[in-house]
DNA sequence: AGCTAGTAGTTGCAAATGCAACTATAAAGA
DNA sequence: TCTTTATAGTTGCATTTGCAACTACTAGCT
C-alpha cells in the first residue's frame, strides 16, 4: 500500500490516519494527545509527524484556550483535499490486497478477530 | 512484544526471525536472498541487520564456494543460546497478546486468512 | 572468447524512529 | 498561597530504515 501511494507521489498512511481523525473533528479541530489515542504512535514521533504535516500546510496548530500547555490541530482546506486524493489509491490497495483475497464473510472474521486482539488491553 | 523482549534485555524479533531461519539450516547455512526469501525485509536492510547480528558473534558470514558474490550466512553457538533464551519471552508474549484474548478456532481461522492475505501475490 | 545483462550484496546519505531529558503549564495537597 | 506532582508537547542524540548508486561476480547471447 505505501509503495502504491508513494508511487503516486502521495503520502504515507500515517499521514492519512491523521488528517481523516482531524476531518472527523473538522470545526473543533483535536488535541495532540486525543490524535495520540487514536492512531498507535507515541507523542513525541507524532510531534514530528505535525511537524512535517504542518510544514506541508496540510494542518494547523491553534493555540489552546483551555489548556495553555497544549495545542489544537486542525485540518486545512489543503489536507481536506490530499484526503480526496489519497482515498481513491488507498481503497483500491485495500480491495487488491484484501478484496480479492478473501470472501466477504473472511473479511468480517478478520475484522472480528482483530479487534478482540487489540481491545481488553491491559496497559491501556 | 518488543517492549516485553527489550526491557528483558533481549534482542528484538527480526534478530529472532533470521536465527530461526539459520537454526532451521544449520549445517548448511542460508544464502542472504534466501534469508530474504523467507522474511519481511529487503536486502540492504537485510544486509545491515546481519552485519549487527555478526558483530554481537550471533552469526558468521562464510565465503560461498558455488558463488563468488554471495556468502553463507550460518548461526553460531552463541546465537542457537540466543534463540533458546528469546523464545520463552516470545512465547508468553504470544500467549498473552493472542492466546489469551482468542478462542482456539478464532486463532485458526486467524491464521488461515492472513495467509491468504499473504499468498497469490502478483508481486512475488 | 567477448560483450551485455542480470543478480548478490554493500555503502552513503537523507529521513524516520525510539529513548531520555527537557520546558511549560495544570492540578492536587499542605 | 506555596509546594509538589502530573501532563502536553518538544528536542537532542543514537539507531534504524529507505532509496539510489555502487562493486563484484554470474549467466546468457553472438
Amino acid at each position: 500500500m505505501e509503495n502504491s501511494l508513494k508511487s503516486k507521489g502521495l503520502p504515507s498512511l500515517d499521514w492519512y490516519d491523521v488528517l481523516l481523525e482531524l476531518h472527523r473533528e473538522k470545526s473543533t479541530g483535536l488535541r495532540q494527545y486525543e490524535i495520540g489515542e487514536k492512531i498507535l504512535l507515541n507523542k513525541h514521533n507524532l510531534s514530528r509527524l505535525i511537524d512535517r504535516l504542518e510544514k506541508n500546510q496540510l494542518v494547523g496548530r491553534h493555540a489552546c484556550a483551555e489548556d495553555g500547555r497544549g495545542n489544537r490541530i486542525k485540518i486545512t482546506d489543503k489536507g481536506e483535499i490530499m484526503l480526496k486524493q489519497v482515498w481513491p489509491v488507498y481503497s483500491q490497495s485495500i480491495q487488491e490486497d484484501f478484496g480479492v483475497k478473501l470472501k466477504t464473510k473472511e473479511f468480517i472474521d478478520l475484522s472480528r478477530i482483530l479487534n478482540k486482539v487489540l481491545g481488553q488491553n491491559e496497559s491501556t
